[in-house]
DNA sequence: TTGAGTTTCGC
DNA sequence: CGAAACTCA
């Protein structure tokens, strides 16, 4: 008996979820592949944070769907692909359209290859209000409405028909043995992700728009739903139906529309991303490839310390070692790690695009490169914002409170040591037993110079005329007509 | 979603 | 006179 194979990629939900809801309409048995790689880079193997976030999400499923429902693979989809079709016959395949890394479109087109020459149809629905092969934004604002306002594909795990052919070995010992080593990152899986959903709506997020720059305050008050949304834990479509159904809340109305706008952002940088995947590996704005970066030994030793939190500015440190230890980080203080990186240490921003990646839990492609090119000024359509980490962390963490939680070499200083180190003299150095250059490092670049040059550099670039050219390509693809 | 400098507002 | 708004890079 032929089965319809469905292959959900990074979307492991259980609730709307078209590709499950097709495949168990059509009467074949219906079985769940997942395979893990490849998933992040050629380079770099599936990190242990998010195998054990995604393996989260599989025991979950696998607690609501019959004993070999669930075929879990290791290998690559084709090989895995070809053993089931062997075995049972593939009747068709259905998927959503990842928006992925290069490795996983060659993946698919492989894929879509195979699946060709064996006359097996191969259906891919859309993610979110993402279009595929999009060359202009006219009426995309309209889209996104209708698709995050019609109705989800709900559909009860139970009634479907299922093959019971796969296999699905759980080791426990190496689940405890990941819990064990995360106990600080987010839980993954459909549950958890509607207790995060829940709690945000009914309390967390009441102060969302106040609270959201802080790298401390956001860590609760921000809705924490990222990973959720990157592993498919949760649509976007279920997150704004959510959002909807709280819009009238009294007084979390500020809060709301800036939850709503971020949403809106979400679809708005993948479907950037989808329209632009070269970003992966050049900048958008093609201008920007022949600026001067710092190269060789010097962009070496300064890239390491930015990776280990090791710069010997305290918030930059602060939120690089928060961000390593937890898998999350806020919005604003991800931007000023980038505005770091890429200003104050002129580093091109392909240095450090796939260590954050990395790190974090919520990796999701299209909007992790939309953003990082957007923060390292290499777009030339949106203004130059180079943050100044000192300035962030006086306004952001004035008591020190998180400098302090990720520094603890820093716990004895009072203010304004904790934000600036390098001012102490050797005397106060030794009152405060602190001693730079061992105990915490010495500062790698002066802020107010590497501002100063950042700033002259980048305002002078942005008006070149190869770089104003491709601004208005730029623009023409990604942006709405009728604004800007 | 920047920062620094300048101007204007409001008490 | 300090805070908020505005402007330019």
């Amino acid at each position: 008996m032929a089965i319809n194979l469905v292959w959900p990629k990074r979307d492991l939900r259980q609730q709307d979820h078209k590709p499950l809801l097709e495949a168990s309409k059509s009467g074949h048995p219906v079985l769940l592949v997942y395979n893990f790689e490849p998933m992040l880079f050629e380079d770099q193997h599936f990190s242990d944070r998010h195998w054990r976030f995604v393996w989260q999400s599989l025991i979950d499923i696998k607690s609501k769907i019959p004993q070999g429902a669930l075929h879990i693979v290791s290998k690559d989809a084709k090989q895995a692909f070809n053993d089931i079709h062997q075995k049972w016959h593939i009747n068709a395949l259905y998927s959503y359209q990842e928006i992925g890394l290069n490795n996983t479109f060659k993946r698919d087109i492989a894929i879509q290859n195979w699946c060709l020459k064996r006359g097996i149809q191969w259906t891919e629905y859309p993610i979110g209000a993402v279009i595929r092969a999009l060359n202009s934004r006219q009426n995309w604002d309209t889209h996104w409405q209708q698709v995050m306002r019609s109705s989800q594909d709900n559909l009860n795990l139970s009634q479907i028909n299922w093959g019971q052919i796969g296999t699905t070995e759980l080791s426990t010992f190496l689940v405890n043995k990941l819990n064990e080593q995360y106990s600080t990152f987010q839980q993954g899986g459909e549950s958890m992700t509607h207790k995060v959903l829940d709690s945000f709506f009914q309390q967390r997020g009441k102060s969302y728009a106040f609270s959201l720059s802080s790298p401390s305050l956001s860590v609760e008050h921000c809705s924490r739903l990222s990973a959720y949304l990157a592993w498919g834990n949760i649509s976007l479509k279920q997150v704004y139906q959510k959002l909807l159904s709280y819009w009238h809340k009294p007084s979390w109305r500020r809060s709301l529309v800036a939850f709503s706008s971020r949403l809106h952002w979400h679809c708005h940088f993948i479907q950037k991303f989808e329209s632009e995947c070269q970003m992966e590996f050049y900048c958008i704005n093609k201008g920007y490839e022949a600026l001067p970066r710092v190269t060789g030994d010097e962009a070496f030793e300064k890239l390491q310390a930015w990776k280990t939190g090791q710069t010997g500015i305290p918030m930059v440190d602060a939120c690089m070692r928060s961000l390593i230890n937890t898998g999350y980080l806020n919005f604003r203080m991800r931007a000023m790690l980038v505005s770091f990186l890429t200003h104050h240490l002129a580093l091109d921003w392909r240095l450090g695009v796939k260590h954050l990646a990395s790190v974090f839990l919520d990796f999701e492609p299209g909007i992790h490169y939309s953003q990082f090119q957007m923060q390292a000024s290499v777009t030339g359509i949106n203004t130059i914002r180079i943050y100044n980490p000192i300035k962030q962390g006086e306004e952001k963490d004035p008591d020190g409170e998180f400098i302090k939680t990720w520094l603890p070499e820093l716990n004895e200083l009072p203010a304004p040591f904790f934000h600036t180190p390098w001012e102490m003299t050797p005397m106060e150095q030794l009152m405060y037993n602190v001693e730079l250059g061992s105990d915490y490092p010495m500062q790698i670049v002066d802020i107010k110079q590497s501002y100063k040059a950042a700033q002259s550099l980048l305002w002078q670039w942005k008006s070149k005329p190869q770089v104003k050219i491709e601004a208005q390509r730029i623009l023409a693809k990604h942006v709405r007509p009728s604004t800007s």
